[in-house]
DNA sequence: CGAGGGACCTGGTTGC
DNA sequence: TGCAACCAGGTCCCTC
């Protein structure tokens, strides 16, 4: 399910319902995740979400006592929900809260995570070594062109790579390269600063772009109110393997890239 | 250090 | 209809 525009639309959906509330049970059904959900996790109970926040995928509900860190992996969901609704299959935790609310997480293929943290959480070992927020003024052509030097790896698994930047995901790093005509095969340090101020300029585009219609929705994907997002209408070459070039006809290509599918047009994306 | 591949899971779709 | 094979939004971790 998630990219960064996903995560941040789950992230606006909760943040308003956890913000200021008070933990009052936490139920874990299923502590398998990618990561075992440590039982340290209900000192949360008894005390206020002070705030929710993202780092890349990550989501911290912070408190008085430690952070929780969330991960939706790769089907992974939350929905805020009232308290006492029948939890289903892979419904594996509730947050509640004391108002009768409830933060419910799913997620079938059990690859995401939720740990709790007691020290400063933007030094935990998930989240230490990531890579730039690709929205922030950091991530820019400089940067990225510099980081390009020493990789001799293809340039859609660079900008895949979370020590490169965040949030780059399957479905954008497709889109983005499409949009700023690079074939995806490129090798990293072959190109030009040139083109890497495009390319940041087309990751930022195509990000913000997903966040404001709420993110993709390819197959289960769904808003923490349960609405859809709506960019699967947006995008370029994503899902359209054999279909045409929506700018130069020509019909699109897919192949696999460290086991990944990708797209892209011949012509267009050199 | 960087590159490449396997691993972790379930469920939906495809093809025989 | 049944069943096996393959595919899916992620990313850590091991080997070379």
């Amino acid at each position: 399910m998630p990219e960064l525009p996903e995560v941040e639309t789950s992230k606006r959906g909760i943040s308003p319902h956890l913000t200021n509330q008070v933990v009052s049970e936490i139920i874990i059904r299923q502590p398998k995740l990618r990561w075992p959900i440590p039982e340290s996790i209900k000192a949360l109970i008894g005390h206020k979400i002070t705030a929710v926040t993202r780092r890349g995928k990550y989501l911290l509900l912070h408190s008085k006592p430690g952070t929780a860190i969330m991960h939706l992996g790769m089907s992974g969901r939350v929905r805020i929900i009232n308290k006492g609704i029948p939890a289903q299959k892979h419904d594996h935790v509730d947050i509640i809260l004391s108002n009768q609310q409830c933060l419910r997480l799913t997620d079938p293929r059990r690859f995401g995570a939720l740990l709790w943290t007691t020290t400063e959480p933007l030094q935990h070992f998930l989240l230490a070594h990531l890579g730039p927020e690709p929205l922030s003024k950091k991530f820019d052509a400089d940067y990225l062109y510099n980081a390009a030097k020493k990789r001799n790896i293809n340039v859609k698994q660079f900008i895949m790579d979370n020590k490169t930047v965040v949030g780059v995901g399957n479905i954008y790093a497709n889109e983005a390269l499409f949009l700023a005509g690079i074939h995806p095969e490129k090798p990293a340090n072959t190109i030009t600063l040139k083109q890497y101020r495009l390319l940041v300029e087309k990751i930022k585009q195509v990000l913000q772009a997903a966040i404001k219609v709420g993110g993709t929705t390819l197959r289960d994907f769904q808003a923490s109110d349960g609405k859809p997002g709506y960019f699967k209408q947006q995008l370029r070459v994503y899902g359209r393997g054999t279909q045409a070039c929506m700018t130069c006809q020509k019909t699109l290509q897919e192949i696999r890239i460290n086991q990944r599918s990708t797209v892209y047009c011949p012509r267009c994306q050199k």
